[in-house]
DNA sequence: TTATATTTTTAGAGTAGTCTAAAAATTTAT
DNA sequence: ATAAATTTTTAGACTACTCTAAAAATATAA
């Protein structure tokens, strides 16, 4: 059997590697767990014991095929959660995260066989995010990061890379959603920040918002 | 914060409480939990320090008020998210208590909330068993066991109150769900056995079986 | 009412996960 | 290439929950 604590372990190597690829550091998922270094050092231990993950001392840590198809299996689950409490329940999708996480150590196949299939199959989650199939296939989404695009090019909001609260909820306040068509203006080359236009309207972010925003261009 | 241990000792307190009323012994929980005496009182002390329970040390335990709020609140998070599963994701009767016992821990008031309107506030669960309300208040079912029954009587089976797949899946091929009519034609002194008539159909049931399926009378 | 059986509690220990402080290894910078 | 800074691991301790074995309290029975 695997453990609550193990499982978020699993998934914090995921999502770390998804971002930047490669090896994981010891560091890096202290910081996404929100531990110390000394108790994801423990930790690592026992899940190479488990042959969940691939770990050498000192040489930071990826994860092994079943490591990797429970870690995906659980961020199905999180993304199917967050499809129903949206979809469904009619949660904002700034409010569904913290009710996800705990949803998605819910241990039941049978239970998110039949989730997916009262969803009719979701392909993305309410933040833009492909939803991983029963057979863990991740869909790539082809999207560029605002702040990487070209000067002058207009493109659709696809998907937002963070989920936070604050940070969705200041989208909205910006009119910004899943679907919005954007043209990113002029790239202030000192701290990055961009002009953007949205419906006609000009608008300031900072890089740190920008980079988070998954665009489609046409 | 309350543990999910604690939970489940709140839990299994308020069900026997229920069945058999008055104090509950440590035995009884442990018994119900499934873990040793010493276990049980242990955890005892724990929840006479947080004031969940009213506890003297061989006297036997009850609820607190504040103790019996969490559990009638768990109960319903229980009985809500059997509901859900029923009717909404197409599982049998037979196949949610282990589920429901997983999702009845997910800390949310806001997510009950909506499941509950959802649901079209449902006032009993797929067993026939009353769905606490918001404000804890637990609906009486006016309803008599089948071995309590007199002979000749006939009634209609308006819930059960075991929640046990061996059970329900034994009811089904019985064809006995809720709403079924039924009329007792004899009782065994010898076993407490009975005849029943179901559809026109003659059957016979044990005393087991009998004193879980509940009747109201006409 | 005294002995016996049962129930409950205490004592001591084990596991899973966490922490801080210190030691060891690795990386970076001069 | 060695020193300094950073990262990672180890050591030792703490909490929550569990266990078995033994002691204490209560209930039952002769």
């Amino acid at each position: 059997m695997i453990t609550l604590a193990e499982e978020n372990y699993l998934k914090a190597i995921l999502y770390i590697s998804l971002n930047e690829g490669g090896k994981v550091s010891t560091n890096a998922i202290a910081n996404e767990i929100g531990t110390s270094a000394a108790s994801v050092s423990d930790m690592l231990k026992k899940l190479q014991e488990k042959k969940l993950i691939k770990y050498e001392k000192y040489k930071g840590v990826e994860l092994s095929e079943s490591g990797q198809n429970k870690a995906i299996n659980i961020l199905r689950k999180h993304r199917l959660w967050e499809t129903f409490l949206v979809n469904k329940l009619g949660f904002n999708w700034s409010e569904v995260h913290d009710v996800a996480e705990q949803l998605e150590h819910i241990q039941s196949s049978e239970l998110i066989d039949r989730l997916d299939i009262f969803l009719e199959h979701p392909k993305f989650d309410p933040h833009g995010e492909p939803i991983p199939t029963r057979e863990g296939e991740i869909a790539s989404t082809n999207t560029t990061p605002l702040n990487e695009l070209l000067v002058n090019t207009k493109g659709k909001i696809t998907g937002v890379s963070l989920d936070e609260k604050d940070f969705l909820d200041y989208l909205t306040k910006l009119n910004i959603t899943i679907g919005t068509e954007i043209t990113l203006l002029e790239k202030i080359s000192f701290d990055k920040s961009l002009s953007i236009k949205i419906a006609n309207t000009k608008q300031h972010i900072s890089n740190d918002v920008a980079k988070h925003l998954l665009i489609k261009t046409s």
